[in-house]
RNA sequence: GCGAGAGUGGCGGAAUUGGCAGACGCGCUAGCCUUAGGAGCUAGUGGGUUUAUCCCAUGGGGGUUCGACUCCCCCCUCUCGCACCA
């Protein structure tokens, strides 16, 4: 196929051009105008397909349109390379994972440099390499001095046939997915961030995040999960002991007809003692045990529990319920024992119906009372108390409060805060990460391993077996070490770190990425953050986010850093969808970039993915669709040269509508970009322009100035976008310099305005006609206007007009 | 199951604050040009019929309003996240 412009030429010279001449190199020290434009940095899987594509080339057009609008803008990259996929690899084509990640990297680093991608090279961070996962230990070993990182025992999804520890990706329906054999719970000493003292500042400092999406926050306000409830002691019968639960709904209490415990519920072991069937709850209580994490969190699995044989006491009206073990009641909610309502909770109601346990209602519907015998489900909204003497006939919100404080003031409950948030668990049982830097010694127990020491280095020489704990455990000189404090014989901790805690500070690193003595400078850092803007995926929306946040505040609180919040502005785009799902190498549906730019060249690319959709937004990848983008990119080349090889430039010969277009054009892209990214409908406009300079083209060898004008505004309109036929046509029409050191172009407000518009006329809101009239026309001539209109005469009708609505400058319409 | 989103022509999408539904592009149709082509240019293109500023139409059903793709309620379908994929 003949090419429509010569792309193969000029993007490789452009890209060079830019790199000489140093276009994305900022200078941190001079934060005058800084604009921190920071996109998420991938992981190093095999190769970049266009979905990842979307995601680096808005970062683009954001970093070029800042740049010409004249701010200092700092758009670095890196690659968050430790992680699950690279092991998996080395197990199965013994491959190390060092070579495979670095090879990777290449690939994806020569692919974003040819879809014209500019960034800050030599900021480029790695965090498997040394020199960034010493700093990373580092920050561990703050968490550890703060009293923010504890160990304690927590369950990992175990295969008993490999021995090995399993990611919950690989539990594929409750099975091993190497082996097939039916997963189970271990439960190991594992360190925990304790993200919870955060819970509250991570939650109320939401509010401060106002240029943040709203789903976004929603997701991690429901995460956090802050609720009030009441904490209630229920005494255990025939014991001394109390079980402690926590509800939100204190106002059902009187309807409690049961009681249910967690599994690993600490008591059990002690109140099934004495237990007649105490082997058959034993067994139950294994059972559960064994369904894999990832079952247990999944509450669609079926709700099963057996009876403990004991009885506990509900302190309001003295009554014995039975207490119950089941799946349904989750260790780390609460307290790990809830009080059940089965006519006001749902799960409860259908855990009732299914052991026949009895239903009270205490809550009634106002108007159409509640019949328990025949309730299909729980009645879950607000009504009337009633059996719930004294607080019968009152209204359940008022109730909520008043039974707290009759519980407070008798010493049977007290009103607490509960969140949902459990502390972040950092210990991954694998190679391919920062080894977490602790030292074990018999003598003196746990030691943080020195400051100096740093980085604690993965050894390259391992075996990678698809059995075993971890392969850290079978390298001696790794685990062989010396006790920092008494100097004798110690161990290695052999658990690495979990990569969201690599990707939770790199936003920091890019700042001094190469300062050996600090993990970033800090008086730089507090120039340059909060970023100005971040782009990344909306599946990052909680765990990523919520992450770095909370590692922020603790520098913060360190006073390692001047800032709470590490990101001003968000900006989640959507997936690019393929044949219905998710662009992605298992699912077979990829399109990589690689034959699209050597068939129809960066720019097409880009141009395609950016008028595909709003960028916010999934969109679905259609090949057909980027030839379009391709033939308007060809439409603008041959424009541009029509006008540069013209013979004569003329004075304008009324042109003004097309003037005025082009200053709408402007307002508009302008408009378009600032709001949330819409770049699909800033290059339809540039498309409108571009099919307008076309109708006002002359047949001869002459051209307007103001067709000049036009077709040199369409070029600076589209250099963000696409940046390598934009230089090009740039230089073509005489300029010397880069066209991102133009400035980006302003539109005159008298220009855009138009004297004469087009009025829809509706009657009874049906269009029925049409006026053009002077813009900013009064109400009074406008209705003498209307009602003298030859059409809506014949739809009157004689009837009698009630009434006449104007929206000025907008629409008229006529009620009758 | 819980949490968060989405649903508009044959297709991707537009409608920014409740005000002309379908901009722009793809595809399709017809024509022009031609060195006969996977190029370029021009025009048309939601559906219906009684072909006229007519009727119907934004997943389905109801509601609010002079006016609803937009706001409210119910339902259906799809997508994402759910703490060890990153």
């Amino acid at each position: 196929m003949e090419k429509a412009y010569p792309f193969d030429k000029i993007e490789p010279k452009w890209q060079k051009h830019w790199e000489k001449t140093k276009l994305f190199s900022a200078d941190t020290s001079d934060h005058k105008n800084k604009y921190y434009c920071l996109m998420m940095f991938p992981y190093p899987s095999a190769a970049l397909h266009v979905g990842h594509g979307r995601n680096y080339i808005i970062g683009d057009v954001v970093a070029r349109y800042k740049i010409m609008k004249g701010l200092n803008v700092l758009t670095p990259m890196g690659w968050d390379a430790f992680g699950l996929p690279a092991e998996n690899a080395a197990i199965k084509n013994k491959l190390h994972p060092k070579v495979s990640t670095f090879r990777n990297i290449d690939y994806m680093k020569k692919q974003l440099k040819q879809w014209g991608i500019g960034y800050d090279w030599a900021r480029e961070v790695n965090s498997c390499t040394p020199e960034y996962y010493k700093w990373t230990q580092w920050i561990f070993l703050k968490l550890y001095e703060k009293g923010l990182a504890y160990k304690k025992k927590a369950a990992v999804n175990w295969c008993p046939s490999c021995s090995t520890v399993l990611a919950n990706e690989q539990v594929v329906n409750g099975k091993c997915e190497r082996c097939d054999s039916l997963v189970t719970q271990e439960y190991l000493e594992q360190w925990f961030f304790k993200i919870t003292d955060y819970a509250e500042r991570l939650l109320k400092d939401l509010d401060k995040l106002t240029e943040w999406p709203k789903r976004v926050k929603t997701m991690q306000k429901n995460w956090i999960g802050k609720s009030y409830g009441v904490k209630i002691d229920f005494p255990i019968v025939d014991s001394d002991d109390k079980l402690p639960c926590f509800t939100t709904r204190v106002d059902t209490i009187y309807g409690a007809t049961y009681m249910v415990l967690a599994s690993e519920h600490p008591s059990v072991d002690k109140l099934i003692d004495n237990s007649g069937n105490k082997s058959e709850i034993k067994a139950f209580v294994q059972k559960v045990k064994n369904e894999s994490v990832l079952q247990r969190s999944a509450l669609d699995t079926e709700k099963e529990g057996i009876f403990t044989g004991r009885f506990v006491i509900n302190p309001v009206n003295g009554r014995k319920i039975p207490l119950w073990i089941s799946n349904y009641v989750l260790m780390e909610y609460g307290t790990g024992a809830v009080m059940a309502v089965p006519a006001h909770d749902q799960r409860d109601f259908e855990f009732a119906k299914k052991y026949g346990l009895p239903i009270e209602v205490v809550i009634d519907r106002p108007g159409d009372p509640l019949d328990a015998k025949t309730m299909k489900e729980a009645y879950v909204e607000d009504g009337i108390m009633v059996n719930s003497e004294p607080f019968n006939k009152i209204s359940n919100v008022e109730a909520m409060t008043s039974i707290a404080v009759y519980m407070e003031e008798r010493g049977i409950g007290q009103r607490t805060v509960n969140f949902k948030i459990r502390d972040w668990l950092i210990s991954r049982q694998r190679y391919w990460g920062a080894p977490i830097p602790i030292i074990y010694c018999d003598k003196c127990g746990i030691q943080p391993v020195p400051e100096k020491d740093l980085p604690v280095k993965l050894p390259e020489k391992v075996e990678f077996k698809s059995r075993g704990v971890s392969p850290l455990k079978e390298v001696d000189s790794f685990v062989n070490t010396k006790c920092p404090k008494c100097k004798g014989k110690a161990t290695r901790e052999i658990d690495t770190m979990d990569t969201f805690v690599d990707s939770s500070w790199y936003y920091l690193r890019y700042i001094s990425p190469k300062d050996n003595n600090q993990p970033f400078d800090k008086e730089d850092v507090n120039r340059w953050l909060p970023v100005d803007q971040y782009i990344g995926g909306i599946e990052h929306a909680i765990l990523h986010l919520l992450y770095s946040r909370f590692i922020t505040k603790v520098f913060c609180d360190l006073g390692l850093i001047g800032f709470d919040e590490p990101f001003k502005n968000l900006f989640t785009q959507g997936m690019i969808i393929k044949d219905g799902a998710k662009m992605s190498k298992s699912k077979g549906n990829v399109v990589s970039p690689d034959n699209l730019i050597k068939e129809y060249g960066a720019d097409t690319v880009r141009l395609y993915t950016l008028f595909i959709g709003p960028p916010k937004k999934d969109a679905e990848w259609s090949d057909r669709g980027v030839e379009g983008a391709y033939r308007f990119l060809g439409r603008v080349w041959r424009l541009t040269e029509k006008v540069t090889s013209a013979k004569k430039i003329e004075k304008s010969k009324g042109n003004a509508d097309l003037k005025r277009k082009t200053h709408q054009t402007i307002k508009k892209v302008t408009e378009d970009i600032e709001r949330e990214f819409h770049f699909n409908t800033a290059i339809s406009a540039v498309m409108e322009l571009v099919n307008e300079i076309y109708s006002a083209l002359s047949s001869d060898e002459k051209i307007d100035e103001i067709v000049k004008e036009a077709v040199r505004t369409v070029v600076i309109l589209l250099s963000p976008l696409v940046p390598h036929i934009s230089e090009e046509l740039w230089q073509k029409m005489g300029n010397k310099s880069t066209i991102f050191k133009s400035n980006w172009p302003d539109y005159d407000k008298e220009l855009i305005k138009t004297a004469k518009i087009t009025m829809p006329i509706q009657i009874n809101g049906k269009l029925r006609s049409k006026l053009e009239v002077e813009s900013g026309i009064s109400e009074e001539v406008l209705k003498n206007l209307v009602l003298s209109d030859e059409k809506i005469k014949k739809w009157i009708d004689g009837k009698p007009v009630k009434k006449i609505i104007v929206v000025p400058n907008r629409l008229t319409n006529l009620i009758i």
